[in-house]
DNA sequence: TGGGGGGCTTGATCTAGGTCAAACGCCGAT
DNA sequence: ATCGGCGTTTGACCTAGATCAAGCCCCCCA
């Protein structure tokens, strides 16, 4: 290793290293051990910044690497031929991208950062060689990849049984509770999207997601300015999220 | 090979074998040698028989197996609290079930057989290990995870941006495709599941799935009686699943 | 072989959310 | 500091699909 000028390197390194990253126990290296860390480490010799709208990669593209979120905001959406798209997620620091790859080798989605982020690109056939060879990352990796499925499921739920102001308080609890994760408050937060991406992510248009939003106001539940959410009333949301409204007809007819 | 007194037993073993399964390019052994698939097939100890309506797991149950379908028809779903189901996909032969455990170590969905079927139950830890030894089938199995992960955002597309006749013509092409890979006839198959299940899963209600069949019939596209389907216009399908339909409004000051 | 019941179809009506339109406000570029 | 434009809010209206209701069909079982 060459001297002095390589300083900028070495720092480079460590500030990379997953054993000194403080997302480890969200990202990929959880519960590794500090040896098998350093393995983990060795893969990740890449960390881009990615400006605001950038795209990570591109529906179509070939699959060679898994990208775990180090700061940042992303989405990901499908595109169909006619012009429809759908949001189907919003990731953000320890998540991992790319997943959606591994099937056909090349990338079945577009990821774009909301706000200017930074990633480690992850090469896939070398972390597939060390999860044959590390147990616990193998297991770690399986778990990530369930669980997004069971998420994904989560959203299928919601689009199609949830009412719009249902969806948007799941939404907000869902965005509530992954910020506390991280150590932000679970209360206060900016939307790094807008409301037309809120919208197709939960399936609906944007002036219903903004006409919920102020209905939420009215209520109390939360102060909304642009995109600064002040969350007041996480039972509240609750209550609205779990309120499978029943045709009104039945309350009517109940009432008595 | 043994001989003669053993036939009875080889022939059971080689009836339970993924080597002999004319499921083994669909399903978990696709890409195997030899060698890996009998390697394969010494996780597999048990098959069993689930009679229509008998659930295979239920959510919360501790995961143990993943499931593979060597016979048969399932849905999956999920249940709220308030009531509220969504089905999250049907499965058939050569399908896994079963991978929403992961994550938790316990089953996040219910997997219900929609007629009598025969599933091969494969022991997950075992299964790891194995793949830690078998690169081909890792990689397979990661391939098998991330897709279902692409199908999923597939069935958000769906939910989110697609209205009610595109979505059922999306679900019937879905299914016609599925069972020519089986080889079965692409054109008429019998619908194992109700309008309702229908519905559940494509975020409509049973009559709007009713009145989309109907519809679809006096276009001449599919022949309907009950369950029984004869598609008639796969072209014609693909078309109605791809037609965007914008506004009306749209429609009407386009026609100057 | 006839009765019962779940599943399906069809019609009439209602409504949540989409569509269209207008105006506002915030923010970044000059 | 001002301008321009995107993102948002809000209102008025419309429609796809939900809801409610009735009757039918088919299959299973006695």
């Amino acid at each position: 290793m060459p001297l002095r000028t390589d300083k900028e390197i070495s720092l480079a390194v460590i500030k990379t290293a997953c054993s000194s990253c403080n997302l480890r126990e969200l990202c990929l290296p959880f519960g590794l051990s500090e040896d098998e860390m350093t393995r983990l480490d060795k893969l990740i010799n890449v960390r881009k910044r990615i400006k605001r709208n950038e795209h990570l990669y591109q529906a179509g593209q070939p699959f060679e690497f898994i990208y775990a979120i180090r700061s940042g905001f992303f989405k990901t959406d499908v595109l169909l031929e006619d012009g429809r798209d759908q949001v189907t997620g919003f990731q953000m620091a320890g998540e991992l991208l790319g997943l959606d790859g591994i099937g056909t080798e090349a990338h079945s989605c577009n990821a774009v950062a909301l706000e200017d982020s930074e990633v480690c690109y992850i090469p896939f056939a070398r972390l597939e060689k060390l999860s044959r060879e590390v147990q616990t990352l193998q297991r770690h990796f399986h778990k990530v990849m369930s669980r997004e499925i069971v998420r994904d499921h989560g959203v299928m739920m919601l689009l199609g049984t949830m009412r719009a102001e249902e969806r948007l308080a799941a939404f907000l609890l869902n965005l509530s509770q992954r910020f506390t994760a991280r150590g932000f408050s679970h209360a206060e937060f900016n939307l790094r999207m807008t409301r037309e991406e809120i919208g197709s992510y939960l399936g609906l248009k944007l002036e219903t997601v903004s006409r919920a939003f102020s209905h939420f106001q009215e209520a109390g539940l939360i102060s909304v300015q642009q995109k600064h959410i002040h969350i007041l009333n996480i039972p509240g949301l609750k209550e609205i999220m779990n309120s499978h409204q029943p045709p009104l007809s039945a309350v009517r007819a109940g009432g008595a």
